[in-house]
DNA sequence: TTGTACGCGTTATCAA
DNA sequence: TTGATAACGCGTACAA
């Protein structure tokens, strides 16, 4: 009788091999009802000082920690809010990841995230949502690319949810996105202000799924440039291979060189990090032969190494993100739909120099 | 009659306005048990054509999402592996990340993660980490530098765990760890071997909190450089400040000047390419007047940086944690604790040339 | 202020 | 192969 009736279900799971301390342990350790420990876990009905200790000191006692899944269960609603991000291996989803992070602090809410495997595949991130979904999270952040508004809202009729980042809006989705019209305004300013006329444009021409930012943001920078009168080439990086990308190169130092171009405008800081690189080793000095721009502002060490570049307002975005979550889950009715755009901030760096005359 | 009886705990559970579709919607939808239900969605119960294809329509009709909370209760355990990352806004937690997502995909484990807040606080830190077991996730991965095993091991008695990066074994905590002893070998062999002898390191001398793997790295790079007959200067910095990073490249720089010095080795690729600017203001060339070295290889652009340095085995970091908390949570014994140690790759780059005679 | 008892949505046991 | 039903651990009227 001794280690069977210790507990009365010890043989009926088996299923772990790790115990588990329940609210009843707690209960009876403290010589109360289950009731009295929930609420003194709840803090929000007064209990007095005697038990408040009993219990204190059996929860400390028995090392219990309670179960969210049940507590859920019974409550029917979370404070959780979960967020499902692309690519963790990614400046951008890291900063993002971060800041959010931080506005679920400062609003008492928990963020879960899960992370769709790298790569272009809308299958996987529908799952990552549908185990959002499972956790009956009490608000949804969508933060990857790829997953087309259209397809999530027959997902998330259930539940507050906000897309982040896309470029895109929805009639049944809140969206907060980032205005890269407006972004790829900063950098046209920045470059025509520095008497550049003659510009070359690198960027993915056909909207290839994974590239469409790149696209959309090389496409409004052309068209920009050439409302305001300017002379621009496009040069096409159809992939992200080795062999487009160097041939992209060749092809903006050969315009650099017959001095067709004096500034060349890329669409992401990756991008133009390894046109620095190329250039170096062409003997192409930025900005004294050449100004160049990219897009992002994330890197780590941007600063430092002196890019000239729109700062994506990342931690403007998740603020919004999280706070329009906040408000329809505090809400018992359902709010209207909501749609903001945010528009990053230029730096200047050091890569674009004002342009010598002749 | 329409609507009052459409659900019958419709004004019972006002708590939400979104509506949640159960199990038993489906089941009545359907004409079967709820328990059909549950074996059709478990997969692992012969259900007969017929009823596969009734239950199947159901689901679509209702647009049902399985609660995870309710099942997680039910079952005991969870396939779900809970990460405790610090900041995400870090190329190391994001690679980590990144790679944790995949490997549990492999070991068809679920990934979910909880971030802490940035900044050294171990209690938010703690918080994290109830919060992952309030989940009852059936394993727990910490990748956080500041929690100590120690402190941990009294939390996780309960569940498979794993401490990921740290340089510490503990006697009942599994842990995977970067073998940062051995990282600063591959620097020193690398700098010895293109012959420089007079080097300085540059590093937190005092062991403070938060700044513990640079001081440790900064250790060893001293301590093998010195056991190797170098000449070794160290140069301290004693905090992330700007005042004390350019006091740092003060230092170097005057003994670079004085010639003093052919190489100087910094404990993070940030301090690197913080020197690298500092250095091209100065008027010094890298490697021409002075090789450098970082550590970590992580940042994106590293290689186009041409940042000569020790790659972090994050990967195989990621890819050996998830095999253990796979292992321990399969068996349904306890395994022995293990402790595993990763030692990086270096990369050349090239910041790092031969010491010229003279 | 505390205790009793029922319900939350799902799984698993046992019959049918 | 399916259906009833008892857990699972916790929150919360309702009663005391």
């Amino acid at each position: 009788m001794d280690r069977l009736a210790e507990k009365k279900n010890d043989d009926a799971r088996p299923a772990s091999a790790w115990s588990k301390v329940t609210m009843s342990d707690v209960a009876r350790e403290a010589n109360v009802s289950t009731a009295t420990v929930s609420r003194f876990l709840d803090g929000m009905v007064p209990v007095l000082e005697p038990t408040r200790a009993k219990v204190m000191e059996a929860i400390k006692k028995t090392g219990y920690i309670r179960n969210e899944a049940a507590t859920r269960l019974a409550r029917g609603t979370s404070d959780t809010v979960g967020l499902l991000i692309r690519d963790p291996n990614n400046p951008y989803y890291g900063i993002l990841h971060s800041e959010l992070q931080l506005g679920a602090a400062e609003h008492k809410l928990h963020l879960l995230t899960v992370a769709s495997p790298p790569g272009f595949n809308p299958m996987t991130e529908n799952f990552g949502l549908r185990r959002l979904l499972e956790q009956r999270v009490g608000g949804i952040l969508v933060a990857t690319g790829t997953i087309a508004p259209d397809e999530l809202s027959s997902f998330v009729r259930d539940v507050p949810t906000v897309v982040l980042g896309r470029p895109e809006e929805h009639p049944t989705l809140n969206t907060v996105s980032l205005d890269e019209v407006a972004n790829a305004q900063l950098i046209v300013d920045a470059v025509l202000a520095r008497g550049h006329q003659d510009i070359v444009v690198t960027f993915p021409e056909t909207n290839h799924s994974g590239l469409l930012i790149e696209h959309l943001r090389g496409t409004w920078l052309t068209r920009h440039l050439r409302e305001a009168g300017a002379n621009v080439i496009t040069v096409d990086t159809p992939s992200l291979s080795s062999a487009d990308i160097e041939s992209t190169h060749r092809q903006v130092i050969d315009l650099v060189r017959d001095e067709k171009v004096t500034a060349a405008l890329f669409t992401s800081d990756m991008k133009l990090l390894g046109f620095l690189k190329a250039a170096q080793e062409a003997g192409i000095r930025v900005p004294e032969d050449v100004s160049a721009t990219g897009f992002d502002g994330l890197l780590p060490g941007t600063e430092l190494l002196g890019l000239a570049t729109v700062r994506l307002p990342v931690e403007a975005l998740a603020r919004r993100g999280m706070e329009i979550i906040h408000e329809e889950m505090v809400s018992d009715a359902r709010l209207p739909v909501r749609h903001e755009s945010l528009v990053g901030s230029f730096l200047p760096g050091r890569t674009l120099a004002v342009r010598l005359p002749q």
